[in-house]
DNA sequence: GCATTTTTGTCAAGGTTTTAACAGGCGTAA
DNA sequence: TTACGCCTGTTAAAACCTTGACAAAAATGC
């Protein structure tokens, strides 16, 4: 019988490891819930009640070891992985991913990079050559990767994600304006730049009304 | 007397608005909450629900007409507005924005682009010449950007974002390893693309454990 | 070594969000 | 022009998430 977790408590569990990471940099050893949770702006019982979707991490009197908390988070997280990514795409969002988020550290490993523009084919994005996209199929059934990030013009996305699904991938970052649905299976994250512009946009627009409005 | 709409009514308009363009851009004319929750994965209460925080824009028995609530919706958002945007460091991240968004549909105008490498310094990023960063304050007192998009490395981010707001900046889009809180008079919007790494290898393991299971 | 303080894990209350249900308006077709 | 079925807006119930409260365990200080 398994409690389920709810994404909510998913969602949180990377802030709070990116901060533990700091925490841990910077060689403090110790964190009570009070502390932790003033630095991610949520409240102390939430923080504990989060943990303890996992097992009893700290100590009364003492708190939280950072370095034994900050482990297993990722451990939770699955962090710990190594999961065989490739890459669809060599434009600015993919080579951003790669190269500015730790993606090593976060259980993945970039195996091979793929593109349809000529002028990219045979370069290197971290030591990694460039293929043309025609040969993905053969490259999937021979290496296996399990995730693919999607990072191409979103009128090829649909096509390119069905031939993905049926060599067996499992996992798809999703860049693309075209929205990959989760499905039997398979396990997508959307990352929609597009949304995050027009939420901002909103916060703008709503804090404006609010100071305009005189009541 | 204003119903308080919430966070995660406000997540959903954008996807909305999304598919809402592209029905448009197919000639479709109207679309009921049925057939709309089914292509979003949520139920058409929800659909109903929320786009009733702001109105009702729909007709019994015929559905909503999908260029009005299209307009409506990007009314809601804010999207016509043109609040002027300025870009800190001129690496992928931004470059991916400012190219693959809509960025000009979506409420927003580039009207500068800083970066501390000479090696960029000068040329053009949309036409936009790429400045030095130690001319931003002036510029700003100038210029007056309301928004300010943050993707340098995070060494920098809080001197550079205490900076911008001092000179009146209001608006923050984050893409760097450094989170910036939401604060007195600021809204922000952090995309962490390490966090989305990391909630996908989580899926992938949890999703692993669970066909592994025997019960 | 004892008393006091700190701080967890947990329970239950409170709050918010989502879903279901349905009355009543509107389009459609005969 | 009327009858029927579609589909919204709205209300209430259910599910879910967050917060507050507290007993008990560990650390700290005297």
């Amino acid at each position: 019988m398994e409690k389920q977790v709810s994404q909510s408590v998913i969602n949180r569990l990377p802030r709070y490891y990116r901060y533990l990471g700091e925490l841990l940099s910077n060689g403090i050893e110790r964190i009570s819930s009070k502390d932790l949770s003033e630095k991610m702006n949520v409240t102390a019982s939430q923080i504990r009640q989060d943990l303890n979707c996992f097992g009893g991490f700290g100590q009364q009197g003492y708190g939280y070891n950072v370095e034994y908390l900050y482990n297993e988070i990722a451990a939770i997280l699955g962090l710990n992985s190594h999961y065989k990514a490739i890459l669809i795409g060599a434009g600015n969002m993919g080579q951003a991913l790669i190269q500015n988020t730790n993606f090593e550290k976060r259980g993945f490993s970039l195996i091979g990079v793929f593109d349809n523009d000529p002028q990219k084919i045979g370069k290197e994005i971290k030591g990694i050559k460039i293929s043309d996209i025609t040969d993905v199929e053969q490259f999937i059934k021979d290496n296996h990767p399990t995730m693919a990030i999607i990072s191409t013009p979103r009128t090829v996305v649909n096509q390119i994600v069905h031939k993905l699904k049926d060599c067996g991938v499992r996992a798809f970052l999703n860049f693309s304006y075209a929205e990959i649905a989760n499905s039997e299976n398979v396990v997508v994250e959307n990352i929609h730049l597009s949304d995050s512009l027009m939420r901002l946009c909103y916060k703008i627009s709503a804090k404006n009304a609010e100071t305009t409005k005189k009541d």
